[in-house]
DNA sequence: ATAATTTACGTAAATACTTACATAATATAT
DNA sequence: ATATATTATGTAAGTATTTACGTAAATTAT
């Protein structure tokens, strides 16, 4: 309890940050009402924007500003309807439309300029007083976020996690159920099982194992849900085959790990290569080759299957 | 404009740090939903509260978690929806609700306890990296801002520079039309000019320059927009009489000004107090009498007015 | 030159809240 | 004991923004 209650803490950061940039926006407007100016702390930074660069599109407010554009659009409507802007079309690119300040605006904007003097001695004293340059801190956190977001952060860690929550274990009598089954899943649910399948499926001693291959399974929160085996084609070249991972378990870094157990089986034996072959719209299963190197290879070898497939191959040397 | 320019840097906190909460936020979600967990960032804090203390009131959570009632509300429908929440009547008090987690919100609160832990880490990693530690930070400028609001902090510079600005002067027969037409304008808005005013506004000098006292006028943005009289009562007490500000001028300190500058006028010359006439309607005066630590005074005088009146006063020993 | 892609803008709807107001139940003051 | 104030909740509508999607114009590729 004590333990979850401190974790909250952290993981509020982003509420109160919230609260507090609220806090100042309400504050803004209070001031504004107070002293009777027609101005919402939302004109502002577009405001700003045009005295600085005369005209501007939406699309080039929305940049400065960091707002979207539909954003900008309801923005620059208001201040439309309050004629502090002007719209046309632009001439060279009949997409666009050009936004102007008008007189009002431009007066408006001048107007509180005193009161904007204001709020920044404000904010320069609660810097003083809090000990810290706001400002400072939001781009640092900003820069921060910018080489490597929050989410990335995250995500990494939990895959971590998840990878290491996954046992992996070879081959015994036992789990031959296990083998047939996961691989059934995925081939009926995709394809069907054809009768090469079956064959390998069935025997995996005669097929696999005493031919000098392996078969890998995985453990995840005392459940088998996933296999793969490794296939001797010669003494260079392993096969990477029956990659099946059950489908509520999946995208927990499980199949990874498998793959990862078949190339280092391949590689103790002194393998030269990995090779598979799959299908087009196994995407899942391609993304994870891919990313551990396996390459896409032309006219390897003639399908082994009635699905359309192709293989890829893993050079370990 | 350099100038302008950097003025924005500092008005742009809120916003900015606006922006760097909802990209906290969003980047929760996102992980919650790329690992598939059923679960809004913005329930955290509610089954948070509900998982440490059982149950709760409506209220309760609202004081808790800092949003607003009907934001719990909201939020609390939501988790209902979703089966996360049970309510039930309070037996003691037939206005409260009994939130409680159900067992599958427990389960699903307990469930992201490990993706808690590892956003908690990143933000860590994002303190350590941005070399400052963000909560700290927040909870100083929630403390400064408690003591004083960037509101507050600003008003008082805005009112500070327009009493600055307003320039107080002496009678002199060339703004004697000044002083009839700037108490018509209140008189005839909230009562009507009495024999008795008029008789004062038209012989200003007769009246009150030639027994001892002085009319003060108030010069903003070079015009006249205000007046005030000093009327000497006997040896020890001066009457501040036709106190007026034009409208448009109103809320800028020009009041103040001129009754401190009466509050002189009789102080320099020996005054053992100030009282003065007002209606109950001229709240804004009032407030400004009351600021400048003026009493309510009951049977001083009877009214010179046929307006119903009461005295106020002020001690100068 | 034509097709495909990208850009600029617009609109509708959703989101995550807030404010403002209403009402019933309870607590407090006279 | 009764009027008055406060508290707890609810509801409707507003606010400031985003996402999602559509279309026309411009740019790029073939």
């Amino acid at each position: 309890m004590e333990n979850r209650l401190k974790e909250l803490r952290e993981l509020a950061v982003s509420h109160r940050l919230k609260r507090l940039s609220e806090n100042l926006i309400n504050d803004m407007k209070r001031l504004y009402k107070e002293l009777k100016i027609d101005y919402e702390p939302r004109w502002f930074a577009i405001s700003h924007f045009l005295i600085e660069n005369k005209s501007a599109s939406i699309n080039e407010l929305s940049k400065a500003t960091g707002y979207t554009h539909p954003a900008v659009i309801q923005i620059v409507e208001q201040m439309i309807k309050n004629k502090l802007i002007e719209t046309s079309k632009s001439i060279n690119d009949k997409r666009k439309r050009k936004l102007v300040l008008s007189l009002k605006g431009t007066e408006i904007f001048n107007s509180i300029h005193p009161i904007i003097s204001d709020i920044e001695e404000s904010i320069k004293e609660i810097n003083k007083e809090a000990g810290y340059d706001i400002l400072n801190i939001i781009e640092s956190f900003e820069n921060t976020l910018k080489e490597k977001s929050l989410y990335e952060r995250t995500i990494l860690k939990v895959k971590k996690r998840q990878f290491d929550a996954v046992e992996v274990f070879r081959y015994s009598p036992s789990y031959k159920e296990y083998f047939i089954n996961l691989n059934s899943e995925w081939l009926q649910k995709y394809f069907e099982v054809e009768k090469v399948d079956l064959k390998i499926l069935s025997n995996p001693e005669t097929e696999i194992i005493d031919k000098g291959g392996e078969i890998f399974f995985a453990r995840y929160e005392n459940e088998i849900v996933g296999t793969c085996a490794a296939i001797k084609l010669d003494n260079e070249n392993f096969e990477l085959a029956k990659l099946g991972v059950t489908e509520k378990a999946q995208g927990k870094q499980i199949g990874r790990k498998l793959v990862l157990a078949v190339i280092g089986f391949a590689y103790a034996r002194g393998a030269k290569a990995v090779v598979l072959e799959t299908a087009k719209n196994l995407i899942k299963a391609i993304n994870l080759y891919e990313s551990l190197g396996f390459k896409y290879i032309p006219d390897f070898h003639k399908s082994t299957y009635k699905r359309p497939t192709f293989w890829m191959k893993l050079d370990l040397r």
